[in-house]
DNA sequence: ATAATCTCTATTGCTTTAGTAGAGTATACA
DNA sequence: TGTATACTCTACTAAAGCAATAGAGATTAT
């Protein structure tokens, strides 16, 4: 799993109105794009992918803007990455689609690679932007982990 | 984490010269491409790389060839991936020398993408080309998982 | 009408990836 | 000492992915 800027700013948006949640629109492209320091032509690219993805919605004409197309509750982290940024899996070969393997039966790395992805998502498929929500909220919150 | 052929490449080299350790050298280019089915001027580069990594030795000449430059066991898989294919991290953020982040202190996601690599890290750097070598021989014994 | 917003498609510059090419250096051995 | 065998080194290239940027078009509230 690589996560890339889009990606990036994908959860970052939807975190964002995930916080205005019930609020319809939640906001504007460029009120997000100012406030989460995202390029405006670029977001607008990845809000149209999340409209696609059935994560958000919108609003045209002079009130619009974008709001949450479900409850935070009810959206996976692991979802959005799947969907912004493909893949999970550490390497093409651990996936249900692939084939182009000769030695399936004894690549020795196989087995290693599934227990990375199933390690990865036990994570981020187990966390929702509620969670996400209540975590930003506690805020200020000083980070548990040491560089 | 993003294993890319490159890094696939070595792993498997590696391993083929773990199979045969003891011997010196183990294997030619040649004879590992045609293996291991690996473009052989792409492997060329790869073993120069792993030389220069300290993973492997060679010798040049009539009888020339690779072999590991120590004890498969003393060889993690995460050593290589992180030579050849760099960082293990899910996102740039998480790493010593990032520093780019306006919000480090705020960020919702920092401490799931350091979970991801926490549990990434443990898996990789746990196992040993030793452990792999014995996988392989104990051999066509089929793969636990199921896709 | 018109201002504010979202929608859609194309293009661009940069970097990474996966090779390919070819000339050079060292060694064993007949 | 010549030659076959093998590693060494640097440069180049084609394709794909990434991170934007650009601009014209469609909707809607007032």
């Amino acid at each position: 799993m690589r996560i890339t800027y889009r990606g990036d700013y994908a959860l970052k948006t939807i975190l964002e109105l995930a916080l205005h949640y019930g609020e319809e629109p939640a906001a504007t492209i460029t009120e997000l794009a100012k406030r989460l320091d995202i390029p405006t032509k670029f977001l607008e690219q990845i809000l149209l992918d999340l409209k696609r993805g059935r994560f958000v919605e919108s609003r045209r004409g002079s009130v619009g803007g974008y709001f949450l197309a479900k409850a935070p509750s009810e959206i996976k982290l692991g979802e959005v990455v799947r969907f912004i940024d493909g893949s999970v899996e550490p390497i093409a070969c651990v996936s249900k689609e692939y084939s182009g393997c000769r030695d399936m039966g004894t690549c020795a790395f196989k087995d290693i690679w599934y227990e990375v992805n199933k390690a990865t998502s036990k994570i981020i498929d187990n966390i929702t932007f509620e969670d996400l929500v209540k975590r930003t909220k506690k805020t200020s919150a000083v980070s548990t982990y040491q560089i």
